[in-house]
DNA sequence: GTGAAAGCGCTAACAA
DNA sequence: TTGTTAGCGCTTTCAC
């Protein structure tokens, strides 16, 4: 079952026969049908090992993920393996684990074992070492999400996305705008929050609004952080200092807490519109929310959001390392779009 | 950069170097620690492709989904991964890109390359030429999610779990309760949707009471599609025929519509809570919800549910082909666990 | 404990 | 258009 076998039954050569299967030029039609029939008869499946070491390439690129269930991952995972396939490629997934994976194994042991010609790394943060490592291996990489020194990057731009927040919230008469991101620790994302969080406090103070320190809520980019946070910003202590008096059973009188809350995910946004609602605070009438994404769930809710396009992302960091690995010079990668999605969770504040 | 490199640094010839670099036996403890030393000085990677071809063993296996952006098959990825990586393997994903991907294309081209040593199927419905064609390679396999024939299978007893999710609401005394459930087009998932009906179907006849078939709700295993059925059920017409008058506004009457809703996943719960929460409809008091899955967003909600780990499921399936890959015999894998967790959701029916 | 040599299954010059 | 001849970088008998 190699591509022996095929050569001795068709009475032809190695070479020819390979070149056949391949659908190399120069190999007479005729040829070509009948090692293709033959290799079919024989049930010949080409050995991707042999081929990888006699040309050098392995037609497999890897994707190199913090953690695999998180909405933004999977879909640009799912973005990354369509452009693959469509090429012929193969995808080996290179998962860190979160903070308890065995990070450091994962990435000599595996990732710099030839076994794939490019490298697509999502929203990572690497170190000094890791970095160095990778840089050797020579292969072309390009990182998905928050911008790395030294790497090609697609991805929104996550100043402009919470301007462009902040404008909607703003232009609806809001003032008093709250904030929830924080870190995922087990998505290892750090320059995405920071830069949302940055975009936030410049727009804020770009309209020469005031943000009380603690309306910068950490909701550690999950749906149940979104929530906690969400409830400490609506029921606990308002924009002031720690305890104040008559704000009745702990909760923050409507005129202490924020009118409106930027989320820097739908999942947190979420969150907080479950928090809201435990606390009987009515959406949008007493408050606004608004996310970053495009989630499915928010869509349901009808949560206003800026969405973007994981998948797309994955695809176009698809095409670039292919197209690198096809001897292109790397090319600039344009911006990934982000649009404001207007629907039901977002409307004049209170007045 | 290769082997031969390290050997003709060390004065040592190709084969000790193989050895000592693999910890092979009958190497001289110096002569590892000096190999080692110098491999690591001079960078040196080792090609999987020609170990591969060596050995006839890539060291990897493949996993193929029906799509990876869903809670269960991201989980139990994870899972495998988790194995694959502490046995020293890759992990090469076949994405089969839901009902538009071309999975033609996807099985031939790439699986069946031997590029990996084993497969893992997630819940896959395979037709006679995609069985046969993997049968073809020879390769262990497993499958997790429904059972399918001839394929050993890990998962959860969809009809055990389903029965225990009847007791609970039976115990609570409620009789009239509806299933939402239906087929994942996205997934691809053919055999557990089913499973679980049946399970649901035979434990109510079981107890002896009747489901009306109005009460049999499409809620497409999605967030969205639970929404829309638990808005079908609890809004729509009620356990009778079409058109009935003084329903006010098109609403079921509360002596009409179920007291209790079965679903089968948990996200078609959490949308069936939305609807609830739409019509006003107070939860557990007037209607209680049970998913299935243990998905953190039911958490974050109060979700009563049966849980399932696909997570730990991924381990099963992956140590399961691991060790068939090393030689063992194929071996039973026991049903994975199911727990009734009960949380807030879900209570007796209101009198 | 170590070395020499023969492949693993394919591709890539170079000839014919 | 097809065949010949070398490898790709590793593992693996079989000697030493």
């Amino acid at each position: 079952m190699g591509i022996q076998e095929i050569a001795t039954v068709t009475g032809l050569s190695k070479a020819t026969v390979s070149r056949a299967l391949r659908g190399l030029p120069s190999v007479a039609d005729t040829t070509v049908d009948h090692v293709r029939r033959v290799a079919d008869e024989l049930g010949y499946v080409p050995s991707s090992a042999a081929a990888g070491l006699a040309t050098g390439r392995q037609r497999a690129v890897g994707v190199v993920v913090p953690v695999i269930d998180r909405w933004f991952y999977a879909k640009a995972i799912g973005g990354v393996d369509a452009e693959l396939r469509r090429a012929g490629y193969d995808l080996v997934l290179y998962n860190l684990g979160g903070p308890g994976g065995d990070r450091d194994r994962a990435f000599r042991r595996s990732m710099l074992r030839h076994r794939v010609d490019a490298l697509v790394l999502l929203s990572l943060v690497l170190d000094e070492t890791e970095r160095s490592e990778l840089e050797l291996t020579r292969h072309p990489m390009i990182v998905i999400g928050g911008p790395t020194p030294g790497l090609r990057n697609v991805g929104v731009d996550d100043v402009a996305v919470a301007a462009t927040a902040v404008g909607h919230l703003l232009g609806l008469g809001h003032r008093r705008i709250a904030y929830v991101g924080g870190q995922d620790e087990a998505g290892m994302n750090v320059a995405v929050p920071f830069r949302r969080r940055d975009g936030f406090l410049d727009a804020m103070a770009g309209a020469g609004v005031h943000v009380p320190p603690s309306w910068l809520v950490d909701g550690r980019f999950s749906f149940a952080g979104g929530a906690a946070a969400g409830g400490l910003l609506l029921a606990g202590s308002g924009s002031g200092s720690g305890a104040r008096a008559g704000a009745g059973a702990g909760s923050a009188s409507a005129s202490e807490r924020p009118t409106a809350v930027f989320c820097a995910s739908d999942e947190m946004a979420l969150g907080v519109l479950l928090a809201a609602r435990r606390l009987g605070i009515a959406v949008p009438g007493e408050l606004s929310v608004i996310g970053i994404d495009g989630h499915e769930y928010g869509a349901a809710v009808g949560l206003t959001t800026i969405a973007q396009d994981p998948e797309a992302q994955g695809r176009t960091a698809a095409c670039a390392v292919l197209a690198e690995v096809d001897g292109a010079r790397p090319g600039v990668v344009p911006p990934a779009l982000a649009t404001l999605v207007v629907r039901g969770t977002t409307g004049p504040p209170p007045r």
